[in-house]
DNA sequence: TTGAGATATGTTATATTGTAACGAATAAAA
DNA sequence: TTTTATTCGTTACAATATAACATATCTCAA
């Protein structure tokens, strides 16, 4: 069970971060975007976990530098939030009206969200298997597509077996 | 094309309304619920075109009957919305944070919205054909889903042609 | 027929989410 | 070194949504 692995007590999520971080880099370095202290600071604390994330949770917990005394403003954050959307770094949920990492920002790539109600934790799944059937059905419509927005709620696989157990 | 003549001007909206306040009030009887003064008018407010309504929109809008002086409150409007969401009456577009009349209350189905950018109608499709897919993925992730949200932004078949027309 | 529970609405206040507008600071380019 | 673009600060406010409690109405069984 390996897709499992993600959120077990195995999980290193450190290297989760880490690896976003990078990613974010480079990801700057080829879109011509700059990874400030601000945006970086926001999108650590978007993968402090696989939960979304509320843009006044960030506002919150958002650490005052020496510069900005006083926690940050909605603007400044929601700022920082639209140049991540941009650069494919994190993805807004619709029904939550929250953020979440994107796990695979080097490619573009159709997703779907698997919102789990018990745990929170958002598994980010490519929609490649989903999209034969939507791109019939936008055939079929006539209908030219630019943004595809696919969220499930339930429960994942740990959840499931808790249920059981409970 | 005969999928296109629910937004022609050929489109006969009064039927429209009608067939949903028809379905409101048989779907109300079979259901258990009232289909109260306040549900119906706003009811009649989502439904007065294809666009997306916002729960704001609606409390201008309302009419304030006699005992009502003074436009509708947001709680009551929140309700009624809640009430018709329960019943299948009309549909949240997560991603607009607003409300359409569903088309085909009298069945339970899952669907799929396809959101006009320009003229802002949307089409309520079946999803059966993008639910294999969808379920193949489901069984793949070992997830069990209560709810499933599927938004398509683009341009309809109407204004693609507009726009080779411009 | 009355009174106990369920349902629906009224009312006030407030919580949550998101933008507009404008100016200052900083960085990059000419 | 002026110009230009980008980023950030600041203030104010718009838009979306819910909590909590009071009142009214409806139903139906004792």
């Amino acid at each position: 069970m390996s897709h499992l692995i993600e959120f077990n007590t195995t999980h290193n999520h450190d290297a989760c971060i880490h690896d976003a971080l990078e990613n974010a880099q480079q990801i700057c370095q080829e879109k011509g975007g700059v990874l400030t202290d601000i945006r970086r600071q926001v999108l650590e604390l978007i993968w402090r976990n696989h939960h979304p994330v509320k843009a006044y949770d960030i506002i919150e917990k958002f650490k005052p530098s020496e510069r900005t005394q006083g926690a940050a403003k909605p603007t400044t954050i929601y700022r920082a939030l639209e140049f991540l959307l941009e650069k494919g770094l994190i993805h807004r949920v619709e029904s939550l009206n929250a953020f979440i990492g994107c796990n695979n920002p080097l490619h573009v790539h159709e997703l779907l969200l698997l919102i789990c109600k018990k745990c929170e934790n958002v598994q980010e799944r490519s929609a490649e298997i989903v999209m034969d059937g939507v791109k019939t059905e936008l055939i079929n419509s006539h209908f030219i597509a630019h943004s595809k927005t696919i969220e499930i709620h339930g429960l994942c696989e740990n959840c499931i077996q808790d249920n059981q157990v409970d």
